[in-house]
DNA sequence: GTGGTAATACTACCGAAGTAGTAGATTCGT
DNA sequence: ACGAATCTACTACTTCGGTAGTATTACCAC
């Protein structure tokens, strides 16, 4: 199969693709909507970059008239999980741990953030 | 200062970044046998990296004799964060308990990383 | 039906990553 | 001293993401 390279992804791909997983469906004008306004984006870079998608696999078309109604073909679960997981084997070797200790580590984390990964983790513990 | 887009870096230029921060120092000989030697590089390749990486200012070098010994300008810790970070904003608008709780529902998690990820969270709270 | 509007198609361009060949210089072994 | 090995410099090419202009087509309002 061919999702092996789910994980490159631009932040304007990315951003289009959660547009079109929040609706579900959406012409270029929603999705430029929807990363605006202050994207700044022209309507023509919106519609290449979707076509460009298209022949990539990542999103799918059905014509309504003349307008093109775009979704995803691939799933927010599947990429989110093959980018965030490409980057801690490309870091961390895998290792979550390591991924959390240096997060925790360098960013400003509440004691609400805390009590919630807690929580996280002493559910995950319970079911296993 | 301009290091704005470090979480920019393909994987052979971390993997090379890599070797040298294990080394300290490098020759382009250094590096291409710490990816190798099933990487299967050409050795004008890491060449042509390293100086494109010179030229982005990621790496600086020092001439012995006609070798060039490579060093990282931008440090390990500076670049694990620009990334980490990048990927956190994008796939979870910053909130790190839903980075953990995807991967922790999308991953095999041992028990021992779980107590491994209790324990640090516990120590993070102490220090607070 | 004619003009404007809106939509897709096509083309183009830039920069970065990755990959490597070729050329030129230098050094080292014998 | 001469040839082989080694090293950098330069050039080239491919792919991808991002960005957008131009061209063409279709539809709508009046």
């Amino acid at each position: 199969m061919k999702n092996a390279k789910i994980h490159r992804l631009g932040d304007l791909q990315l951003r289009i693709l959660k547009a079109l997983w929040d609706r579900g469906e959406a012409t270029v004008g929603d999705v430029l909507a929807d990363l605006g306004p202050r994207a700044d984006l022209a309507y023509t870079t919106i519609a290449t970059m979707l076509r460009k998608m298209e022949a990539r696999a990542l999103v799918a078309h059905r014509a309504e008239g003349r307008t093109f109604v775009y979704r995803a073909v691939v799933e927010a679960e599947a990429v989110t999980r093959g980018m965030a997981d490409h980057l801690l084997d490309r870091l961390f070797e895998g290792n979550l741990a390591d991924l959390v200790d240096h997060l925790l580590t360098t960013r400003e984390v509440s004691p609400e953030e805390l009590r919630q990964l807690e929580r996280l983790i002493a559910e995950r513990r319970r079911k296993k």
